[in-house]
DNA sequence: TGTACATCAGTGAACGCGCGTTCACTGATGTAC
DNA sequence: TGTACATCAGTGAACGCGCGTTCACTGATGTAC
């Protein structure tokens, strides 16, 4: 299953793949800031100069490197959450935080150039906005189908989102979260951003001599989360 | 108020002072990675090597740089909590959040050092411990003040830590919250990743074309995960 | 108050390194007839 | 099946740049007597 005709065709495709893959290993090192055209061009024993027939330049490489990232993260929650029940809210809910964490303590440093400080000098094409919402759509898709099924209860009474974030909220709804009301795509959004704040604080060094229980921390507090969302759960982890 | 008593020893307080704040200002356009003892020494106009009379080198530039923002939102949120009366949680609780937002949105390269991702190359040495824990001692003492009035109520049912939790909840309880049961700690910790996850996403770049009525959905969200805590706060917004 | 000496800030040249990108070129692969 | 030409991958030298750090030095400031 070549994916080319001509046998340059496919040995090009196998080239750009290995460019990518010796770049992404390269991020490690010296940080998406440090990515070195020279360096991957040293590993892959070309001429630097023969990368331009990859990429147009160093932007470009970066930014198949970001597509490719979201990409991963995105395939890694959607397999997650595949793995269960459709009408197991709650499980979905903690598999696919699960699995946020997962992928990033397995691919720091792509999660660092994915969701970290941005690169400074580099600015992101819009290529790069359809794949990052990959991973965001299964988690908002598990919250429109609970809200669905009417299997979203609170013990918290219900606060009314502000009226600004109204249109926010029909945005939100169109793209990824058909039927939910305003303040559950609030308190989603709410969530959803929370699960990127503990795994990076425990990616990026805030939990170091602090908090040692880290997975059982972060899965006890996924359930707290999702009970702020309405999410069926556990009373005891 | 001079702090030296000699003239030389005033003009070097005054020049380290003033790489200090250059440096900082580069931070905005080359990023933590990118901050360069050279183009310090260049806008000061001075050779590159005398730099070397004020920092040993570029890791200890940066060392200054990450102690000093760590003491700046430090007392960013000191400031925001002392304006509220103590008995005040709630309020206190949404104060020092906004504070942690404002202070990001004013220095968001500064922000990025502290908070994002790890400077590749770049270790951090024990000096930085103290400084980092400033603003989240004034959350902790904000949580310990409720909890010894009492004031913590949540209609959520509450469910134990994990075991595992235990001893990094005694940890936390000596430096910065006494007397709070685990479990609390353990939501504590959940809100406190959460507000710099809000943050960190608003700064990096995750909310842009997606939500714009930021402020207020920040406010929301806190006093959601303020509840969480059980800080008694507003029915609504 | 004045002199002799020690300390320290700052200079400028140099070392050795890496980077992105361009360009004219060689030689191999693919295509049209 | 064979030949003529076009396309493309890869080379190697070069341009112009920036970096951290070291070193021997000059000259000014501070200190002890």
């Amino acid at each position: 299953m070549h994916a080319g005709r001509t046998a340059r065709e496919r040995v090009r495709a196998q080239l750009t793949r290995e460019i990518l893959d010796i770049s992404r290993r390269q991020l490690a090192s010296a940080g998406a800031a440090g990515l070195s055209l020279r360096a991957v061009a040293r590993e892959m024993g070309m001429a630097s100069s023969a990368m331009y027939r990859y990429f147009a330049g160093r932007d470009e490489l970066l930014t198949a490197l970001i597509i490719e990232g979201y990409d991963a993260i995105g395939a890694a929650v959607e397999q997650a959450d595949a793995a269960l029940p459709r009408d197991d809210f709650g499980g979905r809910w903690l598999a696919t935080s699960a699995a946020v964490r997962r992928w990033a303590l397995d691919h720091p440093h792509e999660y660092a150039l994915l969701y970290g400080s941005p690169v400074p000098g580099y600015r992101a094409p819009d290529d790069t906005i359809g794949p990052a919402v990959r991973d965001t759509a299964v988690f908002g898709a598990i919250v429109a189908d609970a809200h669905a099924a009417g299997a979203l209860n609170r013990s918290e009474p219900d606060r009314p989102a502000p009226p600004v974030f109204a249109a926010d909220a029909a945005r939100i709804r169109e793209i990824i979260m058909p039927g939910v009301p305003d303040d559950v795509v609030a308190r989603a959004v709410a969530a959803w951003t929370a699960v990127f704040g503990a795994v990076g604080f425990e990616l990026f060094g805030q939990f170091d001599k602090v908090i040692e229980g880290r997975a059982e921390l972060f899965e006890h507090n996924m359930i707290e989360l999702g009970r702020l969302i309405g999410f069926p759960l556990p009373r005891s982890a």
